[in-house]
DNA sequence: GTTTTTGTTGATTGACGAGTCAGTAAACTT
DNA sequence: AAGTTTACTGACTCGTCAATCAACAAAAAC
């Protein structure tokens, strides 16, 4: 039981989230739409705030296992980073409820220390990925491309919050491939 | 009074809300912040709510001012383009309360229409200045670039909140002009 | 010099929510 | 079948906080 409850812990947390737009979900809330009372809630976490970390580290996790799963069959370095970029912005991640949640974990981590951590390993491994496909392709400028890429690709889910209708992930892909195409062609 | 009180609390609500790093702050830490009690909070703002959406127009009024301050010295569009980004990240908006607090503000949008709104009213004014300054320089593809830079300003903002130590606006600023500078010499 | 307006606060109210607990029921163990 | 672990819940505690109120002080108006 305690995986199944757990799972839908963490996703009922995600969804919660991303409906009311803030941290202030009830575990009341968060454990009726898991089917189940808030004292089990309790029981299977220990506290709210391991609720929280837990559904971040899913969507930590959910993320980084498209991006290996997409690497993996990329080709030389332009398709690596053509992969990233697609799966940044796959179905599954550029969804409204889990944008929601993001932005509200980045919140997340200026108080709570764990989460920080956790947000700043994904950011740490986006930068290596970047850095190796990039390194091929521009030498010594990798480095800041590869920062300019990563604050884009964050920039573009802020205001993916922000926006009314459905995630327009083509549009979003197409704004960091253009900034990719540039600096590539600038390097020659 | 009266202004001079509603200016101490709109500050205080910046700080305190830069310093705990999320919404969560109550009413009597703004209060005693600004040297009242929070009776007299709420006696000049209706609601805790007020307090937050007057700190935010605030903050983006700031903005505006130093936007158009640093326009109106400006000569041909290119040196428009450096003063909308040199005041984008200019000590006063981008030191760490005022980015903490810009996050925070950006939860509150997804919940609260009004201050959605006001989010919305900085950024169509932005997008419009970089429009006007950027359609001598890259014609038609004045849009794409305009948003791209947009989400990218957004993006460098995101990532100072996780960033230990003082803000680096040069190193900011650098991203956003390697940007701009490959879109215009790509446009000729 | 009294009335009114403005500024201010301590105390209170009322609601809400995290976490606990005591207890029930079912499933395994021996 | 008795015991033990696991799954689960309703009711409760305890704290917190937004908002209100009743009161007081001081300045302004008349």
């Amino acid at each position: 039981m305690e995986p199944i409850r757990k799972a839908a812990l963490v996703n009922a947390t995600i969804t919660e989230i991303g409906r009311v737009g803030s941290l202030d979900v009830t575990v009341g809330q968060i454990a009726r739409r898991a089917g189940m009372s808030s004292a089990l809630a309790h029981h299977y976490f220990g506290s709210k705030e391991d609720m929280f970390l837990a559904a971040m580290r899913h969507i930590l996790t959910l993320y980084g296992a498209e991006v290996r799963g997409a690497l993996a069959v990329a080709g030389g370095p332009e398709d690596r980073l053509r992969a990233i970029l697609c799966a940044s912005f796959s179905p599954t991640n550029f969804r409204r409820e889990a944008v929601g949640a993001w932005l509200n974990f980045w919140v997340l981590a200026q108080s709570v220390p764990q989460a920080r951590r956790l947000l700043a390993v994904y950011q740490r491994r986006l930068r290596s990925n970047l850095l190796v496909a990039l390194r091929p392709l521009v030498g010594a400028r990798a480095e800041p491309v590869a920062d300019g890429l990563g604050a884009l690709i964050d920039g573009l889910y802020l205001r993916e919050v922000l926006k009314s209708g459905p995630p327009d992930a083509a549009a979003a892909v197409a704004v960091a491939e253009g900034y990719l195409r540039l600096h590539l062609a600038g390097a020659g």
